[in-house]
DNA sequence: CTGAAAGCGCTAACAC
DNA sequence: GTGTTAGCGCTTTCAG
């Protein structure tokens, strides 16, 4: 069986370790995969040739004598051009970090424009992936429920908002503990007309974000009349609404949907001659760059991204062990960065 | 050879396909991979099959008979935060887009600390990835040369900078080009004395955007005494250069190395009472989101990073492709965006 | 605790 | 043009 001539410049293979030890192949398996069965100095041997050649199983032949890849998928969207959001760029950062504990890497695969599905079935049906994890799940989650049917193991970064019924896993934010932490903390400032600028209604997000805000206000016994307004999440609309929102109600706090909101905030506070901070105060959502970056600094809710991520795997993780086991889905709380602005 | 149960849940396998069609397992394989080796109507019926099974060639099969996995590594590094820059975000979507086109994927592996060579070793050994992105060649490129010796194939996205006689493919943006474009556009409108806020010296990124400024000033017989500073990446030290040049030099325009240093330079402005744009222009670069969002617009110069991507991609298929051919590196130029602050 | 045999699903080489 | 044979490198039975 050791008849194959070797070519140094090559990997060297399962069989060369074990020729070199003076052990079976299937020894040197098993101490790559059960080190236990084996006794101590067959093991030391065996440790010492697979140093020696620089040997590591081969992905390939593993994966298909397993049947997984030990690959996590993930549709890979551009950010938006012209919003302040780059929480992607983290998240995925995070999840790459996450997935190293359990041997797992992160692929990425582009959403082809028309099909949101497309993309997933390939991977899917080659096997290439163990399992996804599905992060745009405000589209209105085709993704999830098609994977459902599919059995395909995922799990999902947002909740199933228009299906609440969905069974999957999933970890998402509370956007309205973030706006509530960023009102209470206006509040506790001493501002009692506290604006609110979201986005369009049908945003699921955008709503549970804005109950935040309306939540706290309300527990304080606090009117908010006429301090609402929804917007498109562009710099312009966030300007402009300010605008209304300052002519009409008067407001000395601004709490935003996004980062994007608040800098239309700013914008219209310079342009009036109001200074943020000291005149009016400002609360973005995201914590993104531009919070860190713009002058002065911008209060913003930030996502706590790095759980996200830590939790996503755990449950894909439980997801992929045989029996599965199917872990509650998670809640995590943001928390609030507070700068210049508040 | 047809005697295996089939159990409906699993996925279909070259044989299933084979059988439904009437052929053998080896016209399927072409079928799949060499369709011009069949006869119209066999392939047509061998698609039929495919069709009607769902089949899709499984990798890890595939891989290990081919030995390669069609895979490209790339080691992601999060965003440094505090800094405007989320360039990567960008890049990595890019790359994924451009992957599509030759059936490739992107694996995204974690940076270990210490060690920089750390997960490329695993993943090369492992034959888990066919090739590399290296993106970190800043850093004094050790992955390059060690890449190198391997033989590991790989493509930089930047150049050597301290190995001028290094000889793997690279493809870069021409900071020099981009810096020019915008001290030129700055002197077209008339100013001309136009000050430089960069990074220190042992950046050859931020030498080379320096190179630029320098050599447009020069070229129109412009004196830049005085008007150079170079300073930590940061918001607080782009700040603070402004200020120190706008009290020694009395510059009408500022070109820096960063949005982060820009966003530092409206901030001094801004505490100065001089109006962006009309007073003192400001050009950044990286045409990041806070560019973008920021009020006024930050003139920036933006990195072509699609076809970075594109360009890395394609020389990446060349070093893959038996035989191998080597395309010559190649440097791309950025363009200015041009918004209120110029 | 170690070894021998079998086979995961595919494609390269060769025969027909 | 199509079928047969062999084997990629690994892990999972099952014997010893």
């Amino acid at each position: 069986m050791t008849h194959d001539v070797r070519r140094a410049a090559l990997q060297a293979t399962l069989s060369d370790v074990a020729e070199l030890a003076g052990v079976s192949r299937q020894t040197v398996s098993n101490a790559m995969n059960n080190p236990d069965l084996l006794k101590a100095d067959t093991l030391e041997r065996v440790r010492a040739a697979v140093a020696e050649l620089g040997y590591s199983p081969n992905r390939a032949a593993r994966n298909l004598r397993t049947k997984s890849s030990r690959l996590i998928g993930m549709r890979f969207a551009p950010a938006q051009e012209g919003t302040a959001n780059a929480m992607m760029d983290r998240f995925v950062h995070s999840l790459v970090e996450a997935c190293k504990v359990g041997g797992y890497h992160v692929l990425l695969f582009p959403g082809a424009g028309d099909d949101p599905l497309a993309g997933y079935d390939d991977l899917l049906r080659s096997t290439a992936v163990d399992a996804f994890v599905v992060t745009d799940t405000y589209l209105g989650n085709p993704q999830a429920v098609w994977l459902e049917e599919r059995g395909a193991p995922f799990v999902a970064f947002g909740r199933p908002w228009d299906a609440p019924e969905a069974t999957h896993p999933w970890v998402d934010v509370d956007g309205a503990a973030g706006t509530r932490l960023a009102t209470d903390h206006l509040l506790d400032r001493g501002h009692t007309r506290i604006a609110w600028i979201g986005w369009r209604k049908d945003s699921p997000i955008g709503e549970d974000r804005r109950a935040g805000w309306l939540g706290a206000m309300h527990d304080r016994g606090l009117s908010t009349t006429g301090l609402a307004s929804r917007v498109e999440d562009t710099v312009a609309s966030g300007a402009e609404a300010a605008g209304v929102l300052l002519d009409d109600a008067g407001p000395s706090a601004f709490v935003c949907a996004s980062d994007t909101l608040a800098m239309g905030v700013l914008k219209t506070l310079g342009r009036r001659g109001l200074r943020p901070g000291a005149d009016v105060a400002v609360v973005g959502f995201d914590d993104s760059q531009v919070a860190q970056v713009v002058s002065p600094g911008l209060t913003s809710v930030r996502q706590p991204l790095e759980e996200v991520a830590i939790e996503i795997v755990a449950r894909l993780q439980g997801r992929l062990a045989v029996p599965a086991e199917l872990d509650a889905s998670s809640l995590l709380i943001p928390r609030l960065v507070v700068r210049s602005t508040s």
